[in-house]
This record gives structure tokens, sequence and C-alpha cells, in this order.
DNA sequence: GTGTACGAGTTTGAATACAAACGCGCAAAA
DNA sequence: TTTTGCGCGTTTGTATTCAAACTCGTACAC
């Protein structure tokens, strides 16, 4: 009756979740429905409805929600004592400030990257470059593969963080760093047009790091998100915002 | 029996906690049990003797956890799926990136705070002095009123978040910024004889924020908590780590 | 016609119940 | 004496249940 017979009598044989991956599961599927837009910015959350829509309880939902909470893709209107989740809407202003924020962690790390080993910052080098020359080709060629230029751009700023950031760093980054991407699915509609100099600007990054300058490492990290955002800016502008009316 | 009379056959009775209160109860106490250090850094947590002690059951307990767990306070250790809560323990190389993290993010909030409107920065500037004032009066006269050094600090760099930031930014930094108090609570014996130096890096904040000048503002809240990183350092190495084994 | 009050439905907060998994200890056999 | 296997206690993960509070609609009174 429910969704894949796994309720009524057979409590049983929940074998396959394996006990402990049920959070993990609303966690990644409830974040994919926001970064995808399935669930609307700005929307109203009911935990009923999502523990259905997933096939579960909403005990797991709810610790779910909290965790998107905390990354800042849900928020918590409070009224009255009340509280109810919703999703964050995309405005400007918060692209702005998520940017920022983004940048200035990135730029931390890389300030750390700078200061690594000369093998430890060779290799990264290179992870690097590999990850941008990927980036240039889609640039040059205009092949979006579609979903490749969101990962492949995560994929060049995660490991700058990785290769250098501690756990608390790395934590943070990949709770916020997530978020940029919804603003990207949202408004890409053309954002392989801008893609070139968003590789440039990769560039310059690698050079800073390779040089072992930690000043301009973390200058360029940061200009890379706040030019980012300027080219997001004019997308928002015009496309308008979602989820705040 | 239990804790307050208010178990057994009374559920109705719950009035006094007005139905959503009970995970931010738990959320502050526990998070006050753990920065007054009567909960060891390192020790594991046991939710049900949690909520024993708080005189409530394991939900709100978990909940308020899960919170504590996005700030950095708890940490989750995995293994073989199944996981547990223990509290962050105080090491020299968590301290680093932790006082490292909350001076960019400071950094980033002095920096707005220098581009505010001239009447916001002076009513800024003068909350500034004032606490500055209290605190150069403690450094002078030795006169230690306990628990006021955490809490005019505290307030000095509130005031210049909350001036400033957006609400993502002052969602992480009354995130993270509490956690430094831990390690200051900890190994604070003779911090008193720090402060003035404190205070003087106080004031080079003040100037520049009143001069307008970004970087400036930028550069002094960093190196206030690279600085203030130095001088706990010294104090970690000496009196060693906590919680890490 | 409009405003207020009351009640049903919806939704969240909290408690309890239950199942699965880890860890430890004890016992038995080699 | 040592090692291994089994079983029980402890603890977490998930489900379910129940209570409280907010919302919205309707009806009644002024």
């Amino acid at each position: 009756m429910a969704t894949t017979a796994q309720k009524s009598k057979a409590p049983k044989k929940r074998a396959a979740a394996e006990h402990g991956t049920a959070i993990n599961a609303a966690f990644k599927q409830i974040r994919e429905l926001i970064v995808y837009g399935r669930l609307s910015p700005g929307s109203w959350i009911v935990e009923a409805e999502l523990s259905k829509k997933l096939g579960m309880s909403r005990t797991p939902v709810r610790a779910a929600l909290q965790w998107l909470q905390r990354e800042g893709c849900v928020i918590e209107q409070r009224i009255r004592s009340k509280s109810r989740m919703i999703v964050a809407p995309l405005t400007r202003e918060d692209a702005s400030e998520l940017y920022s924020i983004v940048g200035h962690l990135e730029g931390l790390a890389g300030r750390k990257a700078s200061g690594l080993p000369k093998d430890q910052r060779s290799k990264l080098v290179g992870d690097m470059r590999g990850v941008n020359a990927k980036l240039r080709r889609i640039a040059r060629t205009r092949e979006l593969d579609g979903e490749n230029i969101f990962d492949l751009d995560a994929e060049f700023h995660r490991v700058i963080v990785e290769a250098s950031a501690g756990p608390r760093l790395m934590l943070m980054h990949s709770g916020i760093k997530p978020q940029t991407e919804r603003y990207w699915r949202f408004y890409s509609s053309n954002i392989i047009d801008r893609l070139e100099v968003s590789v440039r600007e990769h560039e310059a990054i690698i050079s800073a790091i390779l040089n072992g300058d930690a000043d301009a490492a973390e200058r360029a990290l940061i200009r890379n998100w706040v030019n980012g955002f300027e080219r997001l800016a004019q997308l928002i502008i015009a496309n308008g915002e979602r989820g705040s009316w």
C-alpha cells in the first residue's frame, strides 16, 4: 500500500536500509529536491508530506531537515512560538553574502594550500590543472555536457579545500558550497558564455598556489567568487528573484 | 520521583514549557555543560543519560545534539555504521583552525562594517569603545570579575558582526564563535596578563572601522584572532590538550 | 454588511515503544 | 592457559502515538 511494500506487517525486513542510513538518504534526497528546484524556493516544507514521499517516518526526515537548516538550504520561520521550515529563497542579497562567505572560506584554504610542502603542492596543482583543462575545453568547443560544468567547477574548488583544510573548514565548506549550486542551476541559462572568464580566474589561482604566494592565492580565490557573484547578479536582476515576495 | 514531579502521570501540565522550547532548553543547557567543562572534552555522550538529567525525552535531546554537531561542539564518530556523539576535544591543531576561521569570518564582517554609512559607523564605534573601555579598566585594575572578561570580549566582537553581517554570516558566527570560549575557559588561568595586548588590538580595529578602511579593519580583526591563538597556544602546550589521546 | 468568536482540520513538538547492532564478558574447548 | 564463540546488556535508529497550537472557515451578532 505504502511506497514499496515495506510497511504494514513487515518491520523485520528493513535489512536493506542497514540501520542508520535513513537520515543520510533523506538528507541527500531532500537536498537534491531543493537544489534541482523540485521544491520551490520559499515554499513551505511539510514533514509528513516529505516522509510519505521518501517512504520513511517523520523522525529521520526531521533530522535531515535540521541538517539542511544547518547548511542554510532550509530556514526556520518562527511565528508565535511555532516554527515552520521553508526552502530558503534565492535572492540577490543572499547570493552576495553567500558568495562572499564561500570566497573567504576558500581563500583561507588557498592560503594554507600555498604553504604546503612542495610535493603536495605539485600534486594539487596537477589536479587543478586537469580539471581546469576540461573546463577550458568545454568553454572552447561549447559542448555543454549538461551537469558536467557544475561538477567540474565544484571539483576544482573541492580539491583545493581537501588538500589543505582541517576538519572544521572542510565541514563548513561542504555545508555552504553546495548552496551556490542552487543559484547556478536556477540562473545558469547561458553561463557557458562566461565560462572562459572563470577558467582564466582559475589559472590565476593555480599560479599563485604554484608559486606559494599565500596572499595572491587568497585574493585570486576571493576574486573568483566575487566576480562569480557579479556574473550571477546580472542574471538574477534580469530573471527576478525566486521565493521572496 | 523524576526531576521535578513533572513526569509519571501528569503529561497534561507541561504548560510551562510552551510547546517548542524543549529543544532550545536542551541546546542551551548541553552547550553550557560543554563550555563549562562539566562534560569533558573527548568524552562520550549518551543520549538517555542526558535526557534523564535534563528531565525530558530523548527526542529533543537528539535534536539539540544535532545542533551542537552543526556548531562543532559535538562530533560524530562513525564506526561500522554506528554513530557515537563525543564532546569535541580541545587541541592546539583545532584551536588554530577555529581561531583562523573566526578571524576571517569577523574580518569579512569588519570589512562590511567599514563600508557602512557614517552615522551607523559612528554608533558602532561608540559601542565598541564602550565595551573596550570596560576591558581596559579590568586590565588596569586587575579586578577580574570572573565571567565578565569572556562576556565583554564576546560583546565586542558581537556588535561588529551584528552591525554589518547578513543572516548567513551571523548564523555562522553565532555558531562557531562560542567555541572559542571553550578554549578560554579551559586555559584562561592568567589570561588577564595578556588582556592589555588584546585591548590594544581592539583599538586598531576601532580605528580602522572609524576611518572606513576596509582592508585595515579586516587585517586588524584577523590579527586579533591570530594573536589570540598564539597566546592560547602557549597555554595549551604548557597545560596539555584535553580529550585527545 | 462587517467583525468577532468558536470549532474543525492541519501540522509540529515531544514521548514512548521497539528493533537492530555494537561491545563486553563468560564459558567451554583445545 | 589461551582462544574462540555465544549471549546478554547497552545504546542508537526509526516508527508510532499523542498532545498542543496555529489556521482557516463559517456562523452569528451587532
